[in-house]
DNA sequence: GTGAAAGCGCTAACAT
DNA sequence: ATGTTAGCGCTTTCAC
């Protein structure tokens, strides 16, 4: 049947060398000569051999292995992280592992904890709220770093977008085009990045001196449905805005339906911006005006950082923010002098 | 600092027993009294003790993990699957660790196969093209599944939908709003399930007696853009069709874009159908109406299948295929009777 | 029902 | 530059 695995032995003894020696030679460590090491690694190739992993975790040394937690794979969001996470991992000579964590309770996150750094080398969290796993981390045994999330409260070295700074641009741009009254459609609170967007929303209406109601803030969920719905409040509002800033990209689809389910355009009466700047947005119609992070300079970056740490490098409360930056596509516009917004609703106050 | 993690060892010193004791109690298996069963998970329980698979695995046990392979984490449709995947295997009291894919380098297959059979008792592959990947799974000393192909060539067992049937529900439901001229958006070639459902709209076309001139097919590549790209060639056609029928969700949108641009409607002047029913479908505008892959029942489907083979019952060459749905939504309505379609190019061909 | 011994494949630590 | 020994944490086998 099927030849057994090809262990370190068999090449250790097809090449006439101890383990030790072929051990070191395919790890590319020194203390073996040039050409025992070469026909190590030609009989490794030769008879396929793959290093196991898992007995070299066992034995107290590195596996070359990343683990990846994450809350969930179901939005581009994550996917796009984990994509350029794996893609910096490759990059690295490293191999990377995902976990996805499903529900918020302690003890699996304990569990869970303890499989992946068995697994690995190091982990990479995705956790954009403040999680219950976070706890569980705190425990961990290898090096972590996290993921959007500014490691203030968790310890941990962390790679995040400038969240505040890309809303600002948001505002900003807005506010150029004219517009005064301009929405913010919240995320899930629990958020900190989904905060600091909103923070950034807050005071950069404040430094333009441009109105802040209470009403102008809707509160959504980050997902497309909520934000549907949720838009046609600021819709109805006595004097409703003429441009709404969302908390993701996600939203802004949402936002965009709801307003031409009303019966206006895009961005002719309202416009509208994102945050993410997701590869659907580039494609939606109409092209979605937004902040963009930098997925795969973060993944990078946090990759980086992760293999710093695990070479015992690195300083341990590293913190690093990446620079948010605006994409203009069809979606905003400048804002309308004449007031003929909401026809439909004009009849019934009238 | 940190304490040791604990080890069976551990467990076993408190509890007075064996670590083989500690061992079979904490696996369920057999030969353990009730009282010292109880008192080693106990004591397991209290020091935090989480067994280490690593070991296991080494050790020639099962550790209770099952690895995906999947391609890409980037669509909404392995997304779904991955995420059924994991709510089965924790329902089977079972790990999950994804393993992503990248290039179709056939060294590195040979090498993730090694990998991450080392680390799990078996493998679901979400393989949906004829990739080198199955043949490096062809050697794997772990038990396989695959998802979304059916294993006629593979030798797998096998779990996916009825994409023949489904695509054939899509066509019939088309015709019953009385399209006559039905075009097909086609998807990646190399994909079975995709050639599959060309296969059932090219013959319920025959069927119904409906034209199947090869100008109504367009070529895509399953994603919004070419989607996009290529539905003007549909729309220019001297007799443009009054439907199309997309190879999945995510080309309809672009399809629906499209159409948007140049001026026309959905479902009005053209009636869009997808296939998957991904999330975003349902919250697209308009709704999509599309054909439901069952996700869920596909994932628990395979994770048992799979289950069933480590365990060593359940046959060699299973291929399960479940029913597709036809879920009626707002992109599909009524043929138009009345000719007036695309002003636009009318007065140019006048 | 329970335990002792051996070993999975590898690498650190200490030889030589 | 290379080899030897010990052991990672667990489970198998075979004993009692």
């Amino acid at each position: 049947m099927a030849k057994q695995t090809p262990t370190l032995e068999h090449v250790a003894k097809l090449a006439g060398v101890s383990q030790m020696t072929a051990s070191r030679a395919l790890n590319g460590r020194p203390g073996v000569s040039r050409e025992t090491r070469d026909e190590v690694l030609r009989i490794a190739s030769d008879i396929g051999y793959v290093v196991n992993r898992t007995a070299q975790k066992l034995s107290g040394g590195r596996n070359g292995i990343i683990g990846i937690i994450t809350p969930t794979l179901d939005t581009q969001f994550s996917s796009e992280l984990i994509l350029g996470a794996g893609r910096a991992a490759r990059g690295a000579g490293c191999e990377m592992l995902v976990y996805t964590v499903f529900d918020e309770d302690r003890h699996t996150h304990h569990d869970l904890l303890g499989l992946i750094q068995q697994f690995s080398d190091g982990i990479l969290a995705i956790l954009p709220r403040e999680s219950l796993c976070l706890e569980a981390l705190a425990t961990a045994k290898v090096p972590v770093v996290v993921v959007d999330q500014r490691g203030t409260l968790t310890g941990f070295p962390s790679v995040s977008v400038d969240n505040y700074g890309g809303a600002c641009l948001a505002v900003e741009h807005l506010a150029q085009l004219g517009h005064k009254r301009i929405a913010f459609l919240a995320g899930d609170e629990t958020i900190e990045g989904v905060r600091d967007r909103q923070r950034g929303y807050r005071d950069t209406l404040a430094r333009l001196g441009l109105p802040r109601e209470d009403s102008l803030v809707a509160a959504g969920d980050l997902s497309q449905m909520m934000a549907f719905d949720v838009t046609f409040d600021l819709l109805d509002l006595a004097e409703p805005p003429t441009a709404i800033f969302t908390a993701n990209d996600q939203s802004a689809f949402g936002v965009i339906a709801a307003i031409r389910e009303a019966g206006l355009r895009v961005p002719d009466d309202i416009s509208v911006i994102g945050f993410d700047d997701i590869p659907m947005s580039e494609q939606f119609h109409p092209a979605l005006t937004t902040i963009r992070q930098p997925f795969q300079q973060m993944a990078r970056s946090a990759v980086n950082t992760l293999l710093a740490q695990i070479a015992g490098i690195g300083a341990a409360s590293q913190r690093i923010t990446l620079p948010a930056e605006l994409v203009v596509r069809d979606s905003t516009g400048p804002v309308r002098t004449k007031q003929r917004r909401r026809a439909r609703h004009q009849i019934v106050s009238t």
